[in-house]
DNA sequence: CTTGACACAGAACTAATGTTCTGTTATAGT
DNA sequence: ACTATAACAGAACATTAGTTCTGTGTCAAG
């Protein structure tokens, strides 16, 4: 067994596991599970396993999609390519291979859905789309993203009309949205608001059982709705991409 | 009996999903559960999922290990002939250098040259600077820019403050701009106009000897200014990236 | 001797996920 | 018209797997 450069500072365990989820991941095809860790290190508790992973994953060495079966991936510094000096022609082409499978998930591909319009309901990504289709599509740098977004379930949308130029939205603007049926205070949503038949980004505010849907833009004035359960939450809005054309036309 | 892994005799479905498959796995380092891939395909019934994970398996294109969550695993990529063993391990390094290479080329990484603000001049990339501080460059698909945008003097802005919002623009907001001491009709521009001492980001029109700035918010009254060498353009803007957060949970 | 940290075990609980069953619709063949 | 079958939907069910809680033993510092 060769030694790890970066070795130093963790725990046989921590290594152990290291090593379990790279072999895992190579021979079996995808991430173990915790039990399975167990009993690829010897391990008898998943709490034990859990305990290590969390370390790990403050550490950066991993990343871990909270409540997803085998959501874990092993994250790969890019400075850290060195290896030992019996390294085989084979493990190099693998470490090549990992770093296309790097910098390949730089950019993320997200489907634009279809249009957000005030009068309609937002398109979500239950229904129907096409994965495929380029013109569909919008590419966004991972490095935009919040850093612990998989992108996994991501969705755009673009914006149709003026009606939400309180949101400092324009038409034409593509959002790209998080499904989600509940937000916390301070992110911004699209909901669908029952009483007007309406759909509109706000800030999201719940504040002793009414809900505060506050305008992007400061000179706006707030919806105050005081049954939350007419406002269905569409998704959370991540990020706001607005082109603009450099030629007249 | 059918015919056995007849490559055109795939439904629409199964090849969608064998995409899904691999982008998923590609994007989010582990496979799709049933209900992910329903998500992504559209379908709403996990039995259907699994109806047609039970053809792909049968007709050799993936594998499944019964009983495990995400146990799924593809034989072969998609349109890829199946690896060589001894054929090539050079020649797949080249291949995966050239993909990073080209994935490379698929994002410009800008820098952020500072603030913009009302009250003062934007910063220009104009002579000092040769040095980008990492911490200080935005990472834009290639795609989302004007058809042959270099990209190799582009530069962004971060808004300060709330002085923007007729623009559409509010404070955070990232402004991506190309230098030009010059504008067509209908362009955003960034100006700074010598009489107010100010910095505004506006529709830009020349109309017979007199400048009108537009507000992108179309609520809002334009500005006319009758000499236009009062009206300083610093440059276009193509883009704007608002980022919201999104707490972890 | 206590205290507290760390590493660990085991069980209970909850959520995620795969599997199966029953039923519906549309269509081609007889 | 009748039947068989592929393609689907929805729900119930059974496992799998993540999470949390309580407790145990060690060891070093106070």
């Amino acid at each position: 067994m060769m030694a790890r450069k970066r070795a130093k500072g963790l725990s046989p365990r921590q290594i152990k596991i290291l090593e379990v989820l790279e072999r895992y991941q190579e021979q079996v095809g995808y991430p173990p599970s915790i039990r399975d860790i167990c009993d690829k290190t010897g391990i008898t508790s998943t709490s034990v396993v859990n305990y290590y992973l969390k370390q790990l994953e403050t550490s950066g060495f991993i990343e871990r999609d909270g409540g997803v079966s085998r959501g874990i991936r092993l994250v790969k510094p890019l400075g850290e390519t060195v290896e030992a000096p019996t390294a085989s022609l084979a493990s190099q082409v693998k470490k090549t291979v990992e770093n296309v499978r790097q910098t390949v998930e730089d950019i993320l591909r997200i489907p634009v859905l279809g249009r957000i319009v005030a009068g309609s309901p937002v398109p979500v990504p239950s229904s129907d789309f096409s994965l495929y289709d380029a013109d569909t599509m919008v590419d966004v740098a991972r490095s935009l993203l919040p850093a612990r977004e998989t992108g996994a379930n991501l969705f755009a949308l673009e914006v149709q009309g003026d009606s939400m130029i309180d949101a400092m939205v324009n038409d034409g603007d593509i959002v790209i949205m998080k499904p989600a049926q509940e937000a916390r205070n301070g992110e911004m949503v699209a909901v669908w608001l029952e009483g007007k038949d309406e759909t509109t980004l706000k800030y999201f505010y719940l504040e002793n059982g009414r809900v505060r849907l506050q305008p992007a833009n400061p000179t706006m004035q707030p919806i105050y709705v005081n049954d939350p359960s007419t406002v269905k939450i569409q998704g959370k809005v991540i990020m706001v991409i607005r082109q603009l054309q450099t030629m007249a036309s």
